[in-house]
RNA sequence: GGCCCGUUCGUCUAUCGGUUAGGACAAGCGGUUUUCAUCCGCUAAAGAGGGGUUCGACUCCCCUACGGGCUACCA
């Protein structure tokens, strides 16, 4: 067989916003494509018309281009040769494949209302048998199989809704290789006759998806580990439309698992865990309520990649912070880990905290621009430039620069007590004075000069510059901790400067 | 319940029969920064349990336990 031109597909839900877990399994998709200079392709899985929700499909376009991981094809980033990408559009080309199905054989006809499926379930828990539609149960009920051709075709005639069934083989191995766990085996005896086509006339996911990946021409299915139990169906699917010698390679991804460690990370997980676990801030249109995203909380894009692509892939050899072309270049299915992660909110913070440091400043000028702007406060571009120098070691998310850095832009009204209480004293006043005094006759006003009028205030009072220090701190910015002080009053200026002290003086001091 | 997948420090993981079981986050301690949410150093911290196979198992096999997934005319 000749080697085919590697094409991966993500294909999820428009059923609400995507979350991290599928965010993870779209990137996986996107560096496997780029990594053998193939196709990524998006496809819409919306065959269940009762679980629409609108504007899930855009969120998911536009999630997938703030991450960097944009597909090559599909829905909302351009047809390819195998338009349409939505499964809805796609609608008319199903029934002949479930046709296909029935006259090899392979599929039937089921006209059992859910009343009857319902009274066989029960029927069979009552004998403590498994509740499945299989080799066995299907005989008893009403299906093509058991009922006469002509009353098959006159219940078709006359409308009557009717699924079609895959036509499970009684007792059958299943083996297949799974790229990320090896072999895998199963009895069909285990599985049922799963519906592949409804009564609305929409394939299923079991039938859309192999019929779409064929024609797509899918070499891998990178999916979650949620679909590895119906897999089975899905070779034997591959196997009954005569399609097996371009069946696609499997690889089933380990669950994003919640903190807590019971479960797998859901999309209604929310805001409930203390982090986001969407990528974009989502309000439901059904409930109104809004959770929140990696976005608006200030992570980085490149964070958010990296953080999430070693949660559950490494490259095996400590490498952590990667670029995206790095991560491109390393990566293969079988570095990645069989076993579910649970999602660390200190890593992830940690990630942002690196990569906010190797953000241009320029870059963080701008995004703390938009801050001082929605304040209504004016200040110059160096100014802001020269604020994000001194406090991006100091912070882990880009809105901190603000929530941090406000003392920048606004003068402190109050003074951080611990250290009030710890330091001020009746030679504090004097030792503010006299900088005062000495700042206020400086033509050369930079850290230095700042320093040195400091240090002569201190020791015409006698007082040591580490019990002060703090306090003179305090007095400029409010707070006890941030970047170095004498740097900060040179950005400031020095009548600003002086303000600030005199305020200072004059709030504590009453 | 049944079936499938999994199980190394608190967390993410390395190890593809022979290692003092390594790294990172978090934690603790110490230092630097007279501030700190920075930086540096150090410490503590793991092969679920039991059987095999083997000269030798974290690594291979089996059982048990535990975790996870699936079990819809949902994906």
């Amino acid at each position: 067989m000749t080697e085919r031109r590697v094409r991966v597909r993500f294909a999820p839900s428009p059923t609400g916003a995507l979350h991290i877990g599928g965010v993870r399994t779209a990137l996986y998709n996107y560096l496997f494509a780029k990594k053998h200079g193939g196709d990524f392709v998006l496809r819409i899985e919306d065959t269940d018309q009762t679980r629409f929700v609108p504007g899930a499909e855009e969120y998911i376009i536009e999630s997938l281009k703030w991450l960097g991981i944009a597909p090559d094809e599909g829905i909302g980033f351009g047809d390819g040769k195998h338009a349409p990408y939505r499964q809805s559009e796609r609608k008319p080309m199903y029934k002949q494949y479930a046709m296909q199905l029935i006259e090899a054989g392979h599929a039937y006809y089921a006209f059992d209302t859910p009343e009857d499926l319902e009274a066989m379930r029960e029927r069979l828990k009552a004998s403590n048998v498994d509740a499945k539609y299989d080799p066995i149960t299907r005989s008893a009920m009403k299906n093509s199989l058991t009922l006469s051709e002509d009353e098959v075709k006159i219940r078709i005639e006359n409308g009557d809704p009717f699924v079609i069934r895959f036509k499970m083989p009684r007792k059958e191995e299943v083996k297949f290789h799974d790229e990320i766990r090896g072999w895998v085996h199963v009895n069909t005896a285990q599985l049922d006759d799963k519906v592949l086509y409804k009564s609305d006339g929409m394939p299923t996911y079991h039938l859309a998806n192999v019929v779409d990946d064929y024609l797509m021409e899918t070499t891998h299915v990178i999916r979650g580990e949620e679909w590895l139990p119906s897999a089975p169906l899905h070779i034997l699917l591959y196997r009954a439309f005569g399609w097996e010698d371009v069946m696609p390679k499997f690889a089933h991804l380990p669950l994003l698992l919640k903190p807590e460690g019971n479960g797998k990370l859901s999309k209604r997980d929310g805001d409930r865990l203390g982090f986001p676990v969407f990528p974009l801030q989502w309000t439901d249109p059904n409930t109104g309520e809004t959770s929140s995203g990696y976005r608006e909380s200030g992570y980085l894009p490149e964070a958010v990649i990296n953080l999430l692509a070693l949660l559950g892939w490494n490259p095996g050899n400590n490498l952590e912070l990667m670029t995206k072309d790095q991560m491109i270049e390393l990566f293969t299915l079988d570095r990645v880990s069989k076993h579910g992660a649970k999602f660390d909110q200190n890593k992830a913070k940690w990630f942002n905290q690196q990569y906010l440091r190797h953000t241009d400043n320029a870059v963080l000028a701008a995004e703390l621009k938009k801050d001082v702007e929605a304040h209504n406060l004016s200040f110059s571009d160096a100014y802001i430039l020269r604020t994000c120098e001194l406090i991006k070691e100091k912070i882990t998310f880009v809105k901190e620069l603000w929530s941090f850095g406000e003392y920048f832009f606004i003068a402190p009204t109050k003074y951080d007590e611990g250290v009030i209480a710890k330091r001020w004293n009746e030679k504090s006043p004097l030792v503010l004075q006299d900088t005062i005094q000495l700042l206020r006759p400086l033509e050369e006003y930079t850290a230095a000069t700042i320093e040195a009028a400091y240090n002569e205030a201190l020791a015409k009072n006698g007082v040591a510059n580490k019990d002060f220090m703090q306090l003179l701190r305090v007095c400029l910015s409010g707070v006890a901790g941030g970047p170095p002080i004498f740097e900060m009053a040179e950005l400031f200026g020095k009548q600003e400067t002086i303000a600030r002290l005199q305020r200072a003086m004059d709030t504590i001091n009453t």
